[in-house]
DNA sequence: CTACTTGCAAAATATTTGCGTTATT
DNA sequence: AATAACGCAAATATTTTGCAAGTAG
């Protein structure tokens, strides 16, 4: 029988308002605000029930750090390499990914994909020719 | 100055011939077998060498332990739910991918594609209606 | 009440690092 | 001979767990 208690509806109304995918230790520092007593324990055994109940889910993308979202729909991630933000995709390939692998034999049941770049605020300024004089310019 | 030792040789002849993408641990286990003396920090330590030397690539895919592999190129992998093994998979539709993304203003540089499910050797058999026996009934 | 939950500290897991010694160039 | 690399142990970093005390149903 899951109890009810004000730090498992803090720690999910703090997941819930976060659309960065935040760390365990993240979520922390931001309920401590509101709870400063709450343990670290508490938050990661929380977040393991919730993830292990099926209500969020967790992401091993960034190395080290596990990430949470309150999706757990099938759903690509976008890494910023400068901000390490953690932004949603929404994969309109999905199909095609699982075919390239059915047809080796392989029975696909979900897929985690992480793409890895620059996130729009992270880019440098392109509309700028004062910046030009760095010569960077990424092309396809 | 890297210099070249014999401990280096043998992790990189070992993970050359290891096609399953194997952790530091696993990599350790074999190579002890021929230098019971090598130590897992010499393992780690070389790993992490060649991986920010660029000659072989770091995974991290399956949830805490890394694995490594050979192959430097951007491509997906499938990761057994059953045997835990990791294969490569070709992607034909990398593009596709980083368009999603493009769209929305992210600057694809790198993906990592990880699908999970059953590999060949896992699924059950699939040709018998019925499951009254327990032996496997091979028929391809 | 009594069973689940918490907070704290200690344990467990995975990887890195300090240091004195060994081996490569 | 100089210095990169090794082996070992200790240190880190992240997450989990044991336990006594607190709290929800």
């Amino acid at each position: 029988m899951v109890k009810k208690t004000r730090q498992k509806e803090l720690i999910l109304r703090t997941l819930q308002s976060n659309p960065f995918h935040p760390t365990a230790v993240s979520i922390y520092d931001e309920v401590r605000k509101e709870m400063p007593h709450i343990s670290l324990a508490t938050v990661y055994r929380n977040l393991r029930l919730f993830t292990d109940m099926g209500e969020i889910s967790e992401l091993e993308i960034s190395g080290g750090l596990s990430r949470f979202e309150v999706r757990t729909d099938n759903h690509g991630h976008f890494w910023c390499n400068t901000c390490e933000s953690v932004f949603d995709i929404e994969m309109i390939d999905k199909e095609l990914n699982g075919r390239v692998a059915r047809e080796k034999g392989f029975e696909v049941s979900n897929y985690r994909l992480v793409l890895r770049g620059l996130c729009p605020d992270c880019q440098p300024a392109r509309q700028a020719d004062t910046i030009s004089s760095l010569g960077k310019e990424p092309e396809d």
